[in-house]
DNA sequence: GGAATATATTCGCGTTGACGTATACGAGGA
DNA sequence: TCCTCGTATACGTCAACGCGAATATATTCC
């Protein structure tokens, strides 16, 4: 269960491209077992969102956050975008279609968890009024795909 | 990550009963998270397995495909029953319908693996022709549900 | 260039997990 | 009661995780 950075341009590793073994479907298991990672996988599902928004939601240390997402990223679910200073996070749906579809449902599944659901309202009231959370002052904000 | 063992007639520990907060879904996928433990809950899945078929067509050491049984058990999604001598396996479906929903979900999705269509079919030979595994001589055959 | 901001990484530490090996337990059978 | 068989657990080791704290990197602004 050791995710590796993926070098750009080069096929994920960790996560096999559609040699289907037993354990290539652990890593992405191994990626979900982590709350932290599950309520960000839940706030980026289906949008763009810059880290400090992730941060300011989640209320955890940046620092805490930007592991859980090198993880994420590693394990091949995530992928980054660099706008000028900002980080924007987003789902990448993996190569092996049965690792997408089980991925997809999750993140359906975790849509109907209140504690999810409470995340999300969060954010939303957060894009809406910028101006209450000191930290997202000059931050761009999620985008809906 | 902790699941810890669940006492006969108590409701599951490690596994909130719906108190679904973030975390509850996350030692779901950290049991799933080992290709060994994929593969033993595709073999049991929609059946009730002897531990001894298990460790033949996995031909993985008995100790280690005990260990991964218990930590099924301990996090709540595999039941064991007592014959004899022999343990048999099979799947538990959570009471959190979300994470029981995913088990569903993924229980299916191996079956389109070729790696767990392969120990299907080991199983089913196995299950014809006990005689030809010299450890399953005495072995209760699993039972199809 | 230098300061400020946003994010990533490193370090140290404690915890957990996976494994092989050895051993304990539990239920028959002789 | 002893022995055997099927299964579970304990021990020791090594690698991987998660975290806080500190620090590094990258980009923009002045």
């Amino acid at each position: 269960m050791v995710p590796r950075e993926p070098v750009p341009g080069t096929r994920a590793r960790g996560i096999p491209s559609s040699g289907t073994g037993p354990s290539a479907l652990a890593p992405l298991f191994a990626a979900l077992a982590d709350p932290t990672r599950l309520r960000l996988l839940n706030l980026i599902a289906g949008r763009e969102v810059c880290v400090c928004y992730l941060v300011e939601i989640l209320r955890q240390s940046q620092p805490k956050i930007s592991r859980h997402l090198a993880y994420l990223r590693r394990a091949g679910i995530v992928l980054a975008r660099r706008e000028g200073k900002w980080m924007h996070y987003r789902i990448r749906h993996p190569r092996d279609p049965v690792a997408a579809a089980i991925l997809s449902t999750v993140l359906d599944s975790l849509q109907e968890n209140p504690a999810m659901q409470a995340d999300l309202t969060r954010l939303s009231r957060a894009c809406c009024q910028p101006q209450r959370f000191v930290a997202l002052q000059r931050a761009p904000a999620p985008t809906v795909f």
